[in-house]
DNA sequence: TTGGAAAGTCAACAAGGCTGACATAAAATC
DNA sequence: GATTTTATGTCAGCCTTGTTGACTTTCCAA
């Protein structure tokens, strides 16, 4: 409570509870930002795990497993169970690496992209809405603050992602 | 693909490619924002049910279990669960109301605020960072791009603890 | 007095994390 | 050439946190 007795108002935004909102509108967002491809996921037998995983295999085609793993940030059994049933539906096909053929090459089938596409467009379609409500100059300042919320070796792959893929 | 041919510049930000950015960031940020308090609460017999329900308790004292059912989005079964072993173990205290005695006012305990603190310094820590790094007038962008994002229903919520209590 | 809302409880289940142990193929190293 | 390391896959089992459905208790309000 006394912790913050600045009152210049350029830092007004450190404030403890301008804080707290900030924290607050991360969560209720977040579940806007899941909610689109939640909406379609269910039903069909796949959930937001194989969201994740066709979203990155269609942005980095050709990306391998463990690769994928880093990215997403969960073991590998974890992945492989996903991986399986998207390879087992003919959404996802693993093609054994040239120069290493240990390493899989992961890309999606035509049918895979269909699915990327429709999960991709529902997201994408409130991303954009938000973004032309808040308008350029908001939309930079949120990705500057996200970007500084990340943790290093995340924000690593945030960038790599900015390159255009491997 | 030929769907952005838009290229007046004023426009840019709403590209295929911003959109898929900002996407990509908020998976990578929300990482992050979790991480810390997740830390802290591995070894306990806590998760991040735990830790939701505490915050808005703490946020809010005296609300009611429907209240928080609608905050938090999840089942009464889903919730009662959390509720239970934070009652039982004495961090949270469920009140019955005085007008409606079919309410319970949920209030933290001296422990239950102990935890809290330490949860939200750390979130906190993370954010107050992050705000620092990206300066005011891109926070003022991060909280209007988050709060076009969420559903109207949600944003309901996050506008009321905004005036700042029950 | 009675209907219905608020709250709590029990049971069963699913998704999606996790660990640990182990198998295989292929590359890298000695 | 033999050995070690790496990339991947797989089995088994566990935990958290979400779900639905059925049911009870309490008690406000019409």
């Amino acid at each position: 409570m006394a912790e913050n007795t600045n009152r210049g108002e350029s830092l007004l935004f450190l404030t403890d509870e301008q804080v707290r909102k900030g924290i607050e509108a991360m969560f209720f967002a977040y579940r806007g930002f899941t909610a689109d491809p939640d909406r379609i996921l269910e039903g069909m037998d796949y959930g937001r795990a194989h969201h994740r995983a066709v979203h990155f295999i269609g942005r980095s085609p050709g990306t391998t497993v463990s690769n994928l793993l880093a990215v997403l940030g969960v073991t590998k059994q974890s992945l492989n169970r996903v991986l399986r049933t998207l390879m087992e539906d003919g959404l996802v096909e693993a093609r054994v690496g040239r120069v290493d053929r240990r390493e899989r090459h992961l890309h999606l089938t035509e049918k895979g992209g269909v699915l990327e596409r429709q999960l991709s467009e529902a997201q994408r379609a409130r991303m954009r809405s938000a973004y032309r409500a808040a308008g350029p100059a908001a939309v930079a300042g949120f990705r500057q603050v996200l970007e500084a919320m990340m943790d290093p070796a995340m924000r690593a792959h945030y960038g790599r992602l900015k390159e255009g893929g491997p």
